[in-house]
DNA sequence: ATTGCACCCTGTAGTAACTATAGGGTCAAC
DNA sequence: GTTGACCCTATAGTTACTACAGGGTGCAAT
């Protein structure tokens, strides 16, 4: 490939993203499709790795991607205010807050079932007894 | 419905299952497919949602499906030593953990960032910023 | 020129765990 | 009989990818 076009593969490499998801990102419009090479090949230029670059950053920042379309529609709009990407971030803290609370919650629970485990048969498991419906006819069939 | 039988919808509401999920779990074989009545209904017993009650408990503490189906297998075998449970659990204990890590350095990050913007226009917005390809020709384009 | 291998392409389906909808039947109270 | 809540099956959608299958391209080594 000449100077200044990059293939799919490059892209790839250099933003850690996979060949298949690239694509992905073209066919629901994350991406522009490129113009294509005599065989066919997408040629790709350095304002695309840049978007993409974008995207990956903000996917890795927990980001949907519906958000990271906003996000890139806004960082267009020089002049105006930051004020709604500051709200789609917040918005995103908020969520992964709740997250972090829920899983909190969930481990907190889960250890300690299994120190309760004292590991004999599973018909004195704790684990199993922890999950299992509540007899009122006495023990666990 | 006459006494001891049980709808989807008695389970649903006993449980806080929707009743599409009951059908889904009968589908993929977690749950048997239950008697139906002259209507055509599912007629449920006590066992059914003695079932689905351990779906639903294991379920909330993030059992993925396949796990469900395993701890499901070995609660029957009740002279069986509890050491696979006691696997099971251990291992989704350390899935959490690995996910409480990333979602932890995620929101550092994300909040870091969060903190930096004080929001003005696009052109300056530091959430941007972060997100964007680093321009070895000057500002951020 | 030929070969081999890495890479590219499109199209399609699958992953996990649900969830929603369309269109139609059942049941029980009124 | 009517009505409204509930039930049924079938199918497709959600989110964000991911994995093929089958075939074409490019380039370095021979």
């Amino acid at each position: 490939m000449s100077s200044g076009i990059l293939t799919i593969g490059d892209l790839s490499k250099a933003t850690g993203t996979k060949v298949e998801t690239i694509r992905y990102y073209e066919r629901i419009g994350l991406l522009a499709a490129p113009d294509r090479t005599s065989g066919n090949y997408r040629a790709y230029g350095a304002k695309d790795l840049g978007r993409l670059s974008f995207i990956r950053r903000a996917r890795d920042l927990g980001f949907g991607l519906e958000q990271v379309r906003e996000l890139l529609g806004l960082s267009d709009q020089k002049q105006r205010s930051c004020e709604a990407v500051d709200m789609i971030a917040r918005d995103h803290l908020a969520e992964v807050d709740r997250k972090l609370t829920d899983l909190k919650a969930l481990r907190r629970e889960l250890d300690s079932i299994i120190r309760q485990c004292g590991c004999g048969t599973i018909a004195e498991c704790r684990i199993i007894e922890a999950l299992a419906p509540i007899d009122p006819n006495g023990p666990v069939k």
